[in-house]
This record gives structure tokens, C-alpha cells and sequence, in this order.
DNA sequence: CTGAAAGCGCTAACAT
DNA sequence: ATGTTAGCGCTTTCAG
């Protein structure tokens, strides 16, 4: 590694010259320029970026703090954050919590603010105290993918209204005829799914439709949590001919306990779920479902994160405003091949 | 942002204390450790990381420079690093390079030396000439899976013996009855998986069977790739009763075509792949495949790094010795669903 | 056991 | 147009 002075020797300028014309600042005369370029050419030379961070008081990372890259939503996310990224000359930390708290924490600990300018929250089940900490740390903080538009979570916040996305999806399915509709959370009750299950429930007491607690189960939000979960589903009420999940990945899951069973889909069966990830495509029959605008969340929470970098907001203002929240534009339905008519 | 002195000032000491507490380092008073640690708590002070870097002459990251994290199976590797990498106190910067030798430059000039100490390398598409520069700089690269244990690459790598996988597969077909076996090749002709492709081969010849060209099909490594060339081969040879391909998504895909042209699988079509990622598991049938050790590989490229990192190789040596090779358990066939005896 | 001081590689005024 | 000079926040001898 070659460093500033020893190509500044070899140009025979000083370092701050040769920095002015790495960066283009300042005048240079046109055959210095010409030297120095030839200086790093000849010593291979590369900026110590990690020198360049502390100098200029900010560093060239920000964080995505997500709870498993395996799951195959995060890295579409995840590849839309370092495209976003990269513009402003960003690099991406990917960093696994693995649902952890503790694993979250400790992450938060150590890069934010000193490595990394900045933290994204994708579901990653952290500690808002943390996140607060964090945040007063001086590293702004952004959610990126709030469920609740009309519930702010008091940090800065890209919201995707999925309630809306529950309802469009229990719509679709009520005009289509289906009456004994099931569903399948893919959290905890009053988990990350909650607004999903919401929504189906609010557009099913519009049409009048009751949704015993019997049709309703929580389940992993994965594609083997949504197989076990529709299958006791399906075992407990043979007369089901729908079911919703609040994601794509049990919905799939659902469409293979459709199949074990003997039971086809979109036939006997209708499957929908929400978000509409790239596998969503690929199944068979391809899953009907709503798309979440992923990739527009993902520019959003960058562009407000490199927002809050430049214009810090002072940390004990007394007049705090309430913290940003951008909302994306609407979920909307995909209709494909695992829903029909009954 | 608190700093090192801040803390010191607040414990009535000098930072080279504080920095001796926090690490451990040198000998401390019980007392003065206290205060420290006060402070510390009091300022919810935590170490600048670029900062330490600067000091200490290396780097807390390492980069993963993949051709894009979107690709399923990727985020099983990335996340395997990552655990590792996590061992040595290595975070790990995700690169994606879309294919692009230039976009991969442009990482490998920006981030290998400076911001991480070395960079693991996974068919990213790179140069090999960017990647000898690279080192030359002094960032170890190793390649994270090198097809061909028998050819080794002139750069540190982890091979895995993907000949063998492509007999494997062959072989289990050949047992099970099969002879004429259709074949799909995710790559160019002499791409990444042509040793895949040779094994196959291998075992072919072996058995006496010849696989003539119009039973094999060069598709793009996707299970739309898969599907296109699937039908291809099988709308052109209507007797064919296996299939092979290179990787589980061109496999899947595969099974996708079988349905769509009313083969059932595994009674009318055999379908085998290579890798056994996640999704392998989850299909209808389940696909059978040979499992590659993708997590015993990512740990030995990470090992691999860091030994490279702790004891660089003197570059202009005369006698520099040929780079490492690790060489991975072998694959092993994983027999599930989607081939049955004929 | 603790302090003083130099320096990691770079940037950013401020001089010249 | 180029050089000088301070740091950025931390680690690390070396003294005391």
C-alpha cells in the first residue's frame, strides 16, 4: 500500500496537491495534474479510505441490519439498498441479527456511528432503546419497512401500508366468490403481520364475512411454517376454498400442502399472499399475490438516511420535531395463477 | 460522538489508560478501571472504528464481492461468511458486481486494502488480472469456489470438486436405468460449470452412453434459464427420461417445464441438480441433487483470508511459493423426490 | 501503574 | 497554483 506523500515525493508536489487532484478540488496546473496521475499510476496507489473517513469526519458505509440474509425477501432488499447506496458512494454492511436482540445490539455497538454512517432496520427485531441509543450516538437511524402509516413509530420510518395489502388480498379473494377463506400469519399475533391479518379482517367484515379463530393460524414466515400450518388448515375444515397469508413465502408453503393433499390449486384451492418476491413468479401454478414496492422502500430509506447524515437533527433541541416518515406508493394486487373463481 | 479523550478528561486520566481498559491492554488500577468504566457508561462512549483502524494498520472488514446477492443461493454463502467472519471480529462488506468486470473493478479499487483487509471472491465475473493487482497491493483475494481441485487458478482459492459432483448425478441416473439423459449446462460452453459439465460426462462414457449435442443445452444459471431450455430439450426428443443440470435452479426450472408439458416427475422425467440450496428441499417433488458443502466452504475461505491477512506473503520473493488451495469434503448425491427408477 | 508524544493516511483551512 | 500546518480518534512505544 502506497500512501499520499510517497506519490507526492515521487510527483515532486506536496500531499495536499496530490489530494486535489485525486478529488478534483482546487486549481491544479494541468502539467502537476499530469505528474501526479502518472505518480499513482506508476505506485498503484488507492486512497486509505478508512484515513479518508476520520479526516473528513464521516465514513463510506452505512448498515442494513436485517434478521437473516437467507431469507430470500432480504437480499432483493438488500440488492436495491446497495444499488441506492452506491450512488452516494456507499458501501453496504450487511448485518445478520438472526432475530437476536443481543446479536443486534452488539452490531449497533460497533458500527454505527464509526464504521458505517448510518443503520437500516429491516426487520431485524431490535431494541428501540438501542435504536434510540444509537440514534443519540449521532448514527441516524432508519425502519424501512413500517407497517402502519398511521402509526409512527417514533424513529424515522419508510411505511408501506399493508393493512391496505390484507385488504386488497381478502377483496380479491371475496369477489371471486370465496366465503371460507383461512389465514395464516407469518408472526406472532401482535407481531410484524398484525396490520396484514388486519386489513383481510377489515375487508371481510365489509362483506360480511366472519373469520372464526378455528380458520386462523400463526405460523413461521417461512415457505415450511406455511406447508404445516395449511395443512392443519385444511385437515380441521375440508370446506375451505381459499386461503391468505401475509406472505408469500407460507403462501407458497400453503400451495404445496395443497398439493400433498390432493387438492388443486387454484381449482379446489385459491392461494394468495403478499409481497410478491421473485419466486413468486416461478411457482406452479404462479402464486396470485400483492406486490409491495420493494424496490422503491429500499431507494426511499436510503435517500432518507443520507438525508438525516447531512442535516443532523439536533439531539436536544427542545423543539424535536416528530421524526420523518416516508410512505411509499400503494400495495397492489397481481393476479396470477393460484386464485380463481368459485 | 464521544471520543477517547472525553472519557479520559471525565475519569481524570489520559486516553492511553482508557485505551488500555478497553482493550485489556497493559496494567490498570482496579480503581482507575472503575472510573474508566464510568465514564465510558456515562458518555455511552463506544471506539471509532475507522479511527482504530488508521492506528492499528488494518481493517475490521472483510469484502464479499458475489455477482449478485439476489441469486438464491449466494445469501446461504454470504450468511455462512458472515458467521465466520464474525469469529475474528470481521464484518463483511457485500459487493455486487451484476457480472460487471468493471462495476467489480471499481469495488476492488475502492475498498480492498483500505476499508476491508481482504476480499473472498465468488464468480463474481472479475478479472483475474484486477485481482493479481489487488494483491499486488497487498489486500489478500481468495476465490471462493474453484471448480476444479486438479487446476488450480494461481490465486489462493477453495476448491471444490464439482467433476466429481457432475459424475455423481450422472451416475445416479445411469443406476437408476436412465440412458437417454438430457443435459443443461448453466453457463457458457466453457464457463464456470464445465467441470460439472465434464463429470457428467465422465460417467456417461463410462457406461458406454454418448450424449450427443442436441441433448444439451447452454442456459443462463436461473430457473427460467432452466424452464426455456428444459422444453427445449424436451419438445426435440420426446423419449428422453432424465435430465441433468449443472445447478438446482436450471433444475428446478426443469421440473417447472416437465408440468407445463404434462410430465410428471419423477415418473414420465428424472430431474437431478447440483448444490442442494434451501429451495431444493422445498419443492414439489423435493429435488434430488448433490450437495455441495457450501458452509465448509465459505469457513475455509474466511480461515484461509484471515491466515493470508495475519502472514502476508512477501510479494517480490523470489521464491513465492504457489498459492493456497483448500480442497473441501466431497459432494454427495442427496436422493429425494424428482428421480425414480425407470 | 499512568502519562507524554508520535504517528496511522488523509483532508482542509490558510498561507504564499 | 502549490505548500504548510493542524488535526480526525485511536494505538503504542517509551518515560516517569
Amino acid at each position: 500500500m502506497s500512501t499520499l506523500s510517497e506519490v507526492a515525493r515521487r510527483a515532486g508536489v506536496t500531499s495536499a496537491t496530490v489530494s486535489n487532484v485525486l478529488r478534483n478540488r482546487g486549481r491544479v496546473g494541468e502539467q502537476t495534474r499530469q505528474r501526479v496521475l502518472e505518480a499513482v499510476e506508476a505506485l498503484n496507489y488507492r486512497p486509505h479510505l478508512a484515513a479518508r473517513a476520520l479526516a473528513e469526519g464521516r465514513a463510506p458505509t452505512i448498515a442494513l441490519m436485517v434478521s437473516s440474509i437467507a431469507n430470500p425477501f432480504y437480499p432483493e432488499f438488500a440488492l436495491a439498498v446497495e444499488r441506492e447506496a452506491r450512488k452516494s458512494g456507499h458501501f453496504v454492511i450487511i448485518c445478520n441479527t438472526n432475530e437476536d436482540p443481543h446479536a443486534g445490539r452488539a452490531y449497533l455497538d460497533q458500527i454505527a456511528g464509526t464504521l458505517s454512517e448510518g443503520v437500516l432496520v429491516m426487520n431485524a427485531n431490535l431494541d428501540f432503546d438501542d435504536l434510540h441509543k444509537t440514534q443519540a450516538r449521532g448514527a441516524p437511524v432508519v425502519l424501512c419497512m413500517w407497517e402502519r402509516p398511521d402509526d409512527p413509530p417514533g424513529l424515522p420510518c419508510i411505511a408501506v401500508d399493508f393493512r391496505l395489502a390484507g385488504q386488497l388480498a381478502a377483496k380479491h379473494l371475496i369477489e371471486l366468490g370465496h366465503r371460507r377463506i383461512g389465514a395464516i400469519v407469518g408472526s406472532k399475533p401482535s407481531g410484524i403481520h398484525a396490520s396484514r391479518y388486519e386489513g383481510f379482517i377489515d375487508a371481510m367484515r365489509e362483506a360480511g364475512l366472519k373469520v372464526p379463530a378455528k380458520n386462523v393460524r400463526y405460523a413461521p414466515d417461512t415457505i415450511q411454517g406455511g406447508y404445516t400450518a395449511a395443512r392443519d388448515l385444511l385437515e380441521h375444515d375440508a370446506n375451505m376454498t381459499a386461503i391468505f397469508a401475509t406472505n408469500d413465502l407460507p403462501a407458497l408453503g400453503t400451495m404445496h400442502a395443497a398439493a400433498d393433499l390432493g387438492r388443486n390449486v387454484p381449482r379446489d384451492l385459491s392461494v394468495i399472499g403478499i409481497t410478491d418476491i421473485q419466486l413468486a413468479q416461478q411457482s406452479r401454478p404462479p402464486l396470485t399475490t400483492v406486490a409491495v414496492p420493494t424496490v422503491e422502500a429500499a431507494e426511499l430509506a436510503v435517500t432518507l438516511l443520507r438525508d438525516l447524515i447531512e442535516r443532523p437533527t439536533r439531539k436536544h433541541g427542545a423543539h424535536q420535531k416528530a421524526p420523518r416518515m416516508c410512505v411509499t406508493s400503494e400495495p397492489r394486487l397481481i393476479v396470477r395463477g393460484s386464485t380463481q373463481k368459485r
